[in-house]
This record gives structure tokens, sequence and C-alpha cells, in this order.
DNA sequence: TCAAGATGATTTGTCAGACAAGTCTTGACA
DNA sequence: TGTCAAGACTTGTCTGACAAATCATCTTGA
């Protein structure tokens, strides 16, 4: 076959397939990188090219530069199950090695209503998909999850709504609606389960839950999803990477 | 006078000085930056390094390249407290509005005992120290800390542990040990007080706390400094801002 | 013999200039 | 009025070069 049509900057390829090579234990935690010119070779770009996807995942925290000494990969225990990489709560589930499933899901329409409305920047009147679902780990429902969606990016078809309540949001978002979410910003707090919340995940009123309400955006900075979460507080552990003050100070 | 001593790379002083410039609202939200070569003519570098601290900036999610067409500001919601950005209990309540301050202090030597040990990579007698406080936020006691260092990164200097007891530990860290700390992996969950922590912070047992416990690790991968916050849960919330899985797949 | 300083090889940091590839605007044309 | 092509503009990448910092080695002196 010809060359393939590239549309991914080389700079994120190389990117990820040294996230790959790090992953494979190519490189041993600790220790030194090859030279830049060399690796530049190696993956058949320019060196400037190369320390782009470098300055990438230094940002990450996974390996460090030093001028004059050299590149190291930093060793760092591996998370699973962190906010930082999972995104959703099937995958992180699913990386907790149990099997994702529902066992209860609706999807209904109504007025987004003051609150909604200013998180997903709509007007009051302006309608929202509502959907509603108690979630299970192996079986056991461990999350209770209501996810509001602006109406307008949502054609009414049947077979489209149906498809929300049973799969992953993102995957839909990106395959159906054509729309990539770019990034979350997730806020949470310990609470006790609502009368609500108790009876749909099976536990005793004011069993310890995780609320966590996370507003999504799109590439362009447009809200498109808002999702409320209860987690059962011994379901789940999690976890989050942060980033050093370090990086010297001025 | 002369020239200052630099050492900071330059990409990463342009990257801080972009920064400010955004968080002045130079560029507007969502409108085009200017060109590059524009952009580094104005900065006094080359393109090359530019375009690291641009890649930085689009890791972090504030702005978005396409190819031909532009450098995009990404309008999101600047987030105070938010994991992300805050080291430390002293910092986060400080960027709340809050008067930081302590109820009670303590520092005591001990053996390190298995936990710890492993966590902290130690022998199960190396000693550790270990500094016990009660914060306060405008006077009240919001968050219990336990915090764990290895006793050999500590000289045994009474000023020194007096000071570990008052001051941030991260600026202690860098200021008097030398120690930059890199990132570090935060684990939280919903708890209930138990009686010690119900007694530090003067509220009922069983009151809902956010359990926080977090290792640090410096450059080179070293685990440095393990932290136990209880937080009352009304008190704070918490915040992270979330990669999106964009990035556009392959 | 050992410690301190000088030397040179190695490696990252930065620069300059050039061209390719993609996007967007403008204007010609049917 | 709608369609398409040309061209200006902008980011993506490459090449080659030099500066600056680190590290290992060797020399020197006590």
């Amino acid at each position: 076959m010809g060359a393939a049509a590239r549309q991914r900057p080389r700079a994120d390829a190389v990117r990820i397939t040294l996230l790959s090579w790090i992953g494979r234990g190519r490189f041993r935690q600790g220790r030194r990188l090859p030279p830049e010119p060399e690796l530049a070779a190696e993956l058949g770009v320019s060196r400037a090219t190369l320390r782009e996807a470098l300055r990438s995942l230094e940002d990450e925290g996974l390996l460090t530069r030093t001028r004059g000494a050299g590149t190291f990969l930093i060793g760092r225990p591996r998370v699973k199950n962190n906010l930082d990489a999972n995104f959703g709560v099937t995958e992180a589930i699913r990386s907790a090695g149990m099997r994702p499933g529902f066992e209860e899901a609706h999807v209904h329409r109504r007025a987004a209503g003051p609150e909604e409305g200013e998180r997903l920047d709509l007007a009051v009147d302006d309608d929202v998909i509502v959907v509603d679902r108690i979630r299970t780990a192996d079986g056991r429902p461990v999350v209770y999850t209501v996810d509001v969606i602006p109406a307008f990016l949502v054609p009414d078809r049947l077979a489209l709504l149906r498809r929300l309540v049973r799969g992953s949001l993102y995957e839909i978002f990106e395959q159906q609606l054509g729309i990539v979410i770019h990034h979350g910003v997730a806020s949470f707090a310990p609470a006790r389960a609502t009368r609500t919340v108790a009876d749909k995940l099976h536990v005793p009123r004011g069993t310890l839950v995780l609320y966590l309400h996370q507003i999504d955006y799109d590439e362009t900075g447009r809200p498109v999803l808002s999702s409320h979460e209860h987690h059962l507080a011994d379901a789940f552990e999690f976890m989050v990477i942060r980033r050093g003050p370090g990086r010297r100070l001025a």
C-alpha cells in the first residue's frame, strides 16, 4: 500500500511511540535515554520534532532533561484508576479489572432550569437530554450517574437515544455526534447517600459515597456535558497525579 | 545591571511569560494568537524555542494549534483550589481567600514500620520524622495532617525542626533541604471522623471528612514525603482538571 | 597516596533559514 | 448567486550549526 495519509502531527506520533516504548520497558527507570540525535534518527524525525515530544513527556512527569547530562526516565509508580488517565466510569471499572454493566437506565427530555442552564451555558427554557443510569461492576451496583446534555447537540433519533443509555458517552460523542471532548473540570466531596441514591444502589440511607460533579468541554471551550456521579465509597479508590511546584521557582 | 545568570531553560521562561499574558487577558478567549514568527520576535527567542513553550501550553489545555489556521486560546473557566495547581494545604487555604494557621503542632521521631517503610522505600527500622498538625482557616480547625519524612533527609538541628511545624513543608524542602518536589500521587476517599480525628478538629465523631493520602517524589523519582490529611467535608471543595481522551485517537 | 584542579568528550539548549502542507480569503467565472 | 481556483497566510518539519552545561579522565601539587 502507498503512503498513508497522515494528519496527526509527527511530534504527537513520536510522543505516542515513546510512550509505548516506555510502557514496554525499553528504557530502564532512572537511567539515561539515548542521546537526542540518535533517537531522532531511529524515529526518522528531526531533533526539533523529537524535542517537542520530549517536552510533552517531561510535562507529564515521565522524564527529566538536563543540559549536558542527558534525558532520564523517571521511575514513577504506575497508577491505575487515576482521574488523569481514565475518562468515564465504564473505563474506570474496566481498568480495575471488573466487568462494567447497567442495572437501570432511563432517558428523558426536560427544560434546563437555572442551575444546569448556567453550567451548560443555556437559557433556562432550553431543553436538555437527561441520562439516568445505575452502573454495576461485576454485577454489583457501585455508581449512580446522571448525565445532562444540551438537547440541540443530539439529533432526535430513537436509535441514538437508545445507544446513549447503553454505551460510553464519550465514544458516542465522538463517533456519533462528532464532538471531541477536550477536557473536563471535576469537583468532588464526600457525602452520605440520600434516600434516592440509597434506593438506587441498594444500600442503607446514610452510606458513605463520593459525589463527583464534572463539566466537560469541547475543543472550543464550549460546555457539552454535565455529569453527576455518586460513587460507593468502598468500591473505588480515586487517585490523581499532581504536578509539583518544582520546575524551580523564579 | 549586567546580564543575570540564567539557568532556567528559555523555553520554560517563555512558557511562564505566555501564562502571565494569558492570565492578564492579553489574548481574547477563543481568538487567534499572533503568528509564531511575530511572537518569537517579540519574546526574543527562536521559533523552535517558542514552539516548545506552545506545545507545553497546548498539553495543559490552554490553547490549540492547527496547521494552516493558527494558534487559538481556549476559553476555560478559571478554577481555584484545584488539585492540579495547588500544592499543600497552606496554599489551598490561602487561595480560598482565608487565613491559614495552626492550632497544634508536634514533631517526633520513630521507626518507619512496615507500611510507611514500603511507601517511602525504607527498611522497617529506619527512622522517620513525623509532623503532626491541626491546621486552621480563619481560626477554625479544618484539616488534620500527619506528614512522614525519612529521617536521613533532615539534619538534626532543633531550629530546623521548629521550622518544620510552622511553615509550608514544600518551601522548607526546597529552601532548607535542597529537595525539589517534582510530583505527587494522591489518593482519596470519603470517610467518617474517627475518635482521634474528631477530637482534633472539634467535631462530633462520625462527621464527614475527606481522607487524602499523598506520596511526593523528587526529580529522580525517589519518595521523600508521605502525607495523611483529613479534611473537613464542608470546609473545602476539591477540584481537578482532567485532560480529555480527545487529541484524536489513532 | 590522595585530593584538587584542568581538560576534553558528550549531551542538551538555542538559533537561523528554508520549504512543505494545510487553511482561509478573495476574486473570477459560469 | 453559487462554484471553483489562485494566492496569501500560518503551522509543521527539516537541516546544520554553535553555545552551554555536565561528567569522566588526566594532570598536578602537597
